[in-house]
DNA sequence: CACCCCATGTAAAGCGTTACATGATTGC
DNA sequence: GCAATCATGTAACGCTTTACATGGGGTG
């Protein structure tokens, strides 16, 4: 149900075809949101049919036609009432970490291989994020962009996004260690665990 | 379909009945996985099928009666083969973010409302976690309790569960401080960020 | 020539939640 | 008396993924 709300509040940044939803899906709304294409375009339909979004098509040359999307004052209405509604509590599913609980069942290389994976992949869209705030900050202080900037709640998932995945990135070292303790192994200083950047970084 | 392996691993701590195997989702199992009853006594179904797990019929005076499940060979075997596969990556899915993605159209108070509910349940949760790794180590320090511990599994994943609860509530007190700066608010005690103990608490 | 990008969908299958049904026992 | 705990499930519904279908244009 809330799938709907996410299109919704991502057509807030300017309209788009189902495509480019799908992109902006990808990159900004990935840190608390996810959905295939098909899903996607099952529920814009639906959102059509319930006046929240408008679809006009756009007859391209080069290109197969595409159907932009714009939200409704419907549309709006709906956001408003859903905003104002409690989040439901939030359950998490990692599939690692269902492998983690049973690492004393494991060889110990692969769980570390495992762990070192889930690691580089939370570095790399760390560096993403962290360039994406680059960009968005455009050199203010984070105080000054909070008072300047025309909208601020992209920056805060944002910023989520950087924590989220700075913590995972932290808690892969710190596991790596601690299996590499347990079997008495010497350090390794390819795996050894680097504080990227302790999380009182996200806090400032 | 890692339901079912959630539900091996989980059997690798003592035999249990369906109840029983809820109730320890809710407690150890929360940080990375979850499901409503009737999924698991329906996956519980599946697996005896499959011959994974047996079950035995517990027959009781004053309670119902109950079915005790334990592994089979068949299932360590399975368990074991799932192990060494790769991990789907993790997709994230937050009702809270979506509106804090919206929060340019929101009520700031209502907003500040959420992130609160959310940092608070963050922090029962982390006390709770907190509590239960007491209870594991009895005293020991981590690297003793990594050499001596008869399993480390369920200890990785609840360190993952303080940083990860850790990191939610630091970030909530993070955004309600930057709602109130953006609308040039006085700072209130009782919601302004206290950190509860940096990222580094949670390496160390 | 192979591969990725653009662009939208259908159909089927699998995963997950909610409502309902039942009923004794224990603690406040 | 009321609520919580123990204990297992069925049925209906909704959400999500995966496989498939189509086809031109740009890049190495």
């Amino acid at each position: 149900m809330s799938l709907r709300y996410a299109l919704l509040v991502t057509l807030l940044d300017g309209d788009a075809s189902g495509y480019e939803l799908a992109k902006r899906f990808d990159i900004r709304v990935a840190a608390y949101w996810h959905a295939q294409p098909p899903q996607m375009y099952a529920e814009l339909g639906k959102l059509e049919d319930d006046g929240l979004v408008h679809a006009e098509t756009v007859v391209q040359d080069r290109r197969p036609n595409k159907r932009m999307f714009s939200i409704t004052e419907a549309g709006q209405a709906a956001l408003h009432e859903w905003l104002v509604s409690p989040p439901r509590p939030l359950a998490t599913k990692d599939d690692l970490l269902v492998r983690v609980a049973a690492v004393d069942e494991m060889d110990p290389l692969v769980a570390i291989d495992h762990l070192r994976r889930r690691r580089d992949h939370a570095l790399s869209k760390l560096s993403t994020y962290r360039e994406i705030e680059q960009l968005v900050l455009r050199g203010r202080t984070e105080v000054d962009y909070l008072h300047t900037a025309r909208h601020i709640g992209s920056y805060l998932t944002l910023v989520k996004g950087i924590g989220y995945e700075l913590e995972r990135a932290d808690w892969c070292n710190w596991a790596i260690h601690a299996i590499r303790q347990r079997h008495g192994w010497t350090a390794d200083p390819t795996t050894e665990p680097q504080m990227t950047a302790a999380a009182t970084d996200v806090v400032t």
